[in-house]
DNA sequence: AGCAATATTGTTATAATATAACATAACACT
DNA sequence: AGTGTTATGTTATATTATAACAATATTGCT
């Protein structure tokens, strides 16, 4: 299982694919001129600690027990600066973010979201986002940004609704 | 215009509008056994006051002007039933809500949303929906709701950008 | 290196959204 | 009228997010 599509399952190893998600960040820092501080990598780090969207106080609570910040405006300013940057998404419906796990491919954030395990799986988006755009359009509006959150049974956990863990 | 599709123009008679959603709301409860109480009532109103979203705040700030109620609570729950009974939504990008224009039809809630007026127009889904089930159903996920949530500049305003107060 | 300009982070306070827990009141059915 | 259920009132607090300003670090220039 690669870091796009469905969660992760029992052959994917999650140290791996947080290396491959701040190597990312790094390139696409580096290609823009933005700053992946010390800070924000850490916080990157964080949210990419799961495939479960995270609150941004547990972010919060996660730096400080590494001796990390202080309050919350430090942890806001780095998600919004990765958000910016494409590196996370917002998951709206859970107040909750999540790796970007394709960063740079213009993808319209559409997630697949397991209301067992909690793992956020990324769609490609090409069949949803047309969809969208040829509804918009027929009704004479003009698509800026799409937020599509699907809520169900990830294949995991319709397997065996025990494994509420995986990565 | 009717009460479903693009936002309202100059020809929609808004107070119509209201009486038809408050109409459509008691047939249901009465249908369902649900009790649309002078509260509930109230707050669903509110909530039909215009097709933009609105937060629960505004709405507990609009009972008070009106001698109304007293804590979030009541709002909450008010809010909290008339979604039960599938006659309101929450658009999640914005913590508002909204009415919903086809009460009953069993409708996944995805919304164009005009980032200029605010309006928040309903679609009536088939296309979406069944491409995201398509993508889902791929994946092995097994879909229970969706959120679509599309903001952009609704047909009125990309015509004229000032008239951002319509219904 | 020294300095100015900019960007980042720290800090304090507070706004905005939402719920828990328990008390009181209204209703519906016998 | 009595009783179980549902709805509302009330108080307190949790959760998520931002404003405003101070301090520090980084960059680019000379």
């Amino acid at each position: 299982m690669t870091r796009s599509g469905s969660p992760p399952g029992a052959d994917h190893d999650h140290r791996l694919c947080v290396e491959a998600a701040i190597a990312d960040a790094q390139a696409i820092c580096a290609a823009r001129g933005g700053r992946l501080t010390a800070l924000r990598r850490r916080v990157l780090e964080l949210v990419w600690a799961s495939h479960r969207p995270v609150g941004a106080y547990a972010i919060l609570d996660a730096l400080d027990r590494r001796g990390g910040a202080g309050a919350p405006p430090t942890v806001y300013r780095a998600l919004e600066f990765l958000l910016a940057h494409g590196l996370i998404h917002r998951i709206e419906s859970l107040n909750a973010y999540v790796g970007c796990s394709r960063p740079g491919h213009r993808n319209a954030g559409q997630f697949l979201i397991c209301s067992d395990c909690g793992n956020a799986a990324e769609l490609d988006g090409g069949s949803v986002a047309a969809a969208v755009v040829a509804e918009a359009t027929r009704l004479g509006f003009a698509v800026e940004r799409q937020t599509v959150e699907v809520s169900g049974l990830c294949a995991d956990c319709a397997v065996d609704p025990e494994a509420a863990d995986a990565g």
